[in-house]
RNA sequence: GGCUAGGUGGCAGAGUGGUUAUGCAGCGGCCUGCAAAGCCGUGGACGCCGGUUCGAUUCCGACCCUAGCCUCCA
C-alpha cells in the first residue's frame, strides 16, 4: 500500500508518489519570531513532524523547515521594546526550538532564515520581472497576478470575485489590487538590504519560495502549513515559483492542518487567550501537549480545553500504566516492530486516531496476558509504536511519579507505603487504610499489585 | 455575500452501503482484606428533509447550523 496524503490542490486523497524514487522533499511554513510560539503554532510543528517520522521510514527524508526572521511585526516588536532585532530573533529562535522540542518535535534537516537568503531572493524577483511575471513601481516591485493564469489554483478562488469583494485598499502603484508585494523600500531605521530597486526588504511570500528552490529544487514533493496559509500565502508561493520556474509546478502535494480554537472561541491577543507553549509546558507535560494535538485528526478543527488535556493526560495513563513493572531488554526492544495496523493507519493521510486505537489494542494485549516472554515483546512493541509517534519517552515510574502537582516528596510517600504494608501484614486493615486515606489526601493514589504496591499522583 | 471544511453515543473522536472503532465516563461481573489498576460483559450515535437502493449514518440533492479563509495570522 502507498502512503494516502489529502492534497489541497487537488481537494481529496491521493496516493503519495515522490518525484525521485527514494527520496522525498518537504518543506513547511515555520515560525515568524517575534514572540513565543502558542499551541496553534505547535499544531503544525507536531503533526508534520509526525509526517516526517511516518516518511522517513520509506524514504530518504530532506525536511526544511524555515524561519521568518525579516517582517513588521519583528520591527514592531523592536521597536515597541527598544531591544535589536537581532536580539529579539535570536531569542525566540531559541525559545521556539527549546518549546518544539519539549513537545518532541525533532529538529527538521534544515532550518534556513530568510535574513541568510536575501541573494537568492532577489535573483528569483529579477527573473520574474525579466520573464514578464513581475514589475517595478515606486521601490516596490509587484507581482503581477493578471500574467499568471492559473493564479488561485490552489484556494480554489476566482481572481474576478476576490477583486469585487476586495476590501482593501489599492495602493496607487499597483496594476490589480490583488498583486502582491516581491520586495519594499525599507526606511533607514528599518532592517534593509541593497537591491536592484534600491534599499529594501523582502515581501513575505517570496521568503519561502526561495528558501524552497534553494535546499530543495524547484519542484518540492510535499509543501505544508496551517489552513489558514492557504490564501493567500500559498497561493502566492505557487504563483512566484511556478512563474520563476518555466511553469514547472512548485510542490506536487499541498497538505494543511485544521485550526485549534481555545474553548470553542478564536484566540486571539484581544480575547487574551492566546496560550503559549512557553506557559503550557511549565504544568502540562510536554508529551501530554503532543497527544492533545494527534488526537484529533490534523485535518479536522480541534478544541483546546481543560477537557483535552485531562482527556491526553488519561490515554497516556493507561499506556504507562501497562507498561509498569515490564522489564524489556535491549535485544526485545531492538527486534519490536511497529505493529503495522498502526503504520497503516498513519499512512493513509496521518489518521492519528485510529493509529491511537491500534496503540490501545496493544496495551490491551499486554494487560491481558502473564506470560513473561509474551508480555516483554508486547511491551517492545509499545515502546516501538512509542518511538514513532513521538510518545512514551518516560520511564513509566517516572511518568506516575510527576503526573501532577503534589507537595509529598516521593520518599514520604514510599515510607507511608511501606508501613502501610506491614500494617496489611499484620492484617491491621484500619491502620492501613487510614494511611492510604492520608495518601489520597496528598494526591497519591495506590495500587496493590502482585509485585508489590505501586502509587502515582493523580492530581 | 463568495470559497473551503465540518455536523457521529454523556464527552472526545475514527470509520463504514448491511457485521466491535478507540479513550474517558456509566452499569454488571471477576480479581482484591477493602480499594485501585486490570480483565470480561453491557447500554448508548450517526443535524434536518427528500431521492437512489433489497438495505444509508455512509451515495445524490435541498435545507439548517458551526468553523476557517476572502485583511497580518499555524
Amino acid at each position: 500500500m502507498t502512503i494516502q496524503l489529502h492534497d489541497t490542490l487537488q481537494g481529496r486523497k491521493v496516493p503519495f508518489v515522490p518525484l525521485k524514487e527514494g527520496e522525498v522533499t518537504m518543506y513547511l511554513c515555520g515560525p515568524t519570531v517575534y514572540n513565543f510560539a502558542h499551541i496553534g503554532n505547535a499544531r503544525p510543528a507536531v503533526v508534520f513532524d509526525l509526517l516526517a517520522r511516518v516518511l522517513r521510514r520509506r524514504y530518504r527524508l530532506t525536511f526544511a523547515r524555515n524561519i521568518t526572521d525579516v517582517d513588521d511585526k519583528i520591527n514592531a516588536a523592536s521597536i515597541e521594546t527598544g531591544k535589536p532585532i537581532d536580539e529579539i530573533t535570536a531569542r525566540y529562535i531559541r525559545a521556539y526550538n527549546e518549546d518544539m522540542a519539549a513537545l518532541g518535535v525533532q529538529p527538521p534537516d534544515i532550518e534556513p532564515r530568510a535574513t541568510k537568503h536575501i541573494d537568492v531572493m532577489i535573483v528569483m524577483i529579477e527573473k520574474l520581472i525579466k520573464e514578464g511575471f513581475a514589475y517595478e513601481a515606486e521601490g516596490h516591485v509587484l507581482f503581477d497576478v493578471g500574467a499568471y493564469d492559473r493564479y488561485g489554483e490552489l484556494s480554489k478562488r476566482d481572481l474576478r470575485e476576490m477583486i469585487a469583494g476586495s476590501r482593501v485598499e489599492v495602493a496607487p502603484y499597483k496594476k490589480a489590487a490583488q498583486d502582491f508585494v516581491l520586495w519594499k523600500p525599507s526606511t533607514p531605521e528599518l532592517p534593509g538590504w541593497p537591491s536592484p530597486w534600491g534599499r529594501g526588504r523582502p515581501g513575505w511570500h517570496i521568503e519561502c519560495s526561495a528558501m524552497a528552490e534553494k535546499h530543495l529544487g524547484e519542484t518540492i514533493d510535499i509543501h505544508a502549513g496551517g489552513q489558514d496559509l492557504v490564501f493567500p500565502h500559498h497561493e502566492n508561493e505557487c504563483a512566484q515559483s511556478s512563474c520563476a520556474h518555466g511553469g514547472a509546478p512548485f510542490a506536487r502535494y499541498w497538505l494543511h492542518n485544521g485550526f485549534l480554537s481555545i474553548d470553542q472561541t478564536k484566540m486571539s491577543k484581544s480575547l487574551g487567550n492566546v496560550l503559549l507553549v512557553h506557559d503550557l509546558i511549565k504544568t502540562i507535560p510536554g508529551e501530554v501537549i503532543r497527544l492533545a494535538l494527534l488526537s484529533a485528526h490534523y485535518r479536522q478543527p480541534l478544541d483546546w480545553s481543560a477537557e483535552t488535556i485531562q482527556s491526553a493526560r488519561r490515554m497516556l495513563d493507561r499506556l504507562y500504566g501497562a507498561l509498569r513493572s515490564i522489564e524489556v531488554s535491549p535485544e526485545a526492544r531492538a527486534a519490536a516492530e511497529v505493529p503495522e495496523e498502526l503504520i497503516a493507519a498513519l499512512e493513509d493521510d496521518l489518521n492519528t486516531p485510529k493509529a491511537m486505537a491500534e496503540f490501545f489494542a496493544i496495551a490491551r494485549a499486554l494487560n491481558k496476558t502473564n506470560k513473561p516472554k509474551e508480555m516483554e515483546a508486547l511491551a517492545a512493541k509499545m515502546y516501538a509504536a512509542g518511538d514513532l509517534l513521538g510518545l512514551l519517552g518516560s520511564d513509566p515510574d517516572a511518568w506516575f511519579a510527576g503526573g501532577a502537582e503534589g507537595d509529598m516528596p516521593s520518599a514520604e510517600i514510599e515510607a507511608l507505603i511501606e508501613k502501610r504494608n506491614a500494617a496489611r501484614a499484620a492484617r491491621d486493615f484500619q491502620a492501613a487504610d487510614a494511611i492510604r486515606d492520608q495518601l489520597a489526601a496528598a494526591g497519591v493514589a495506590i495500587e496493590d499489585g502482585p509485585s508489590g504496591t505501586s502509587w502515582r499522583r493523580s492530581g
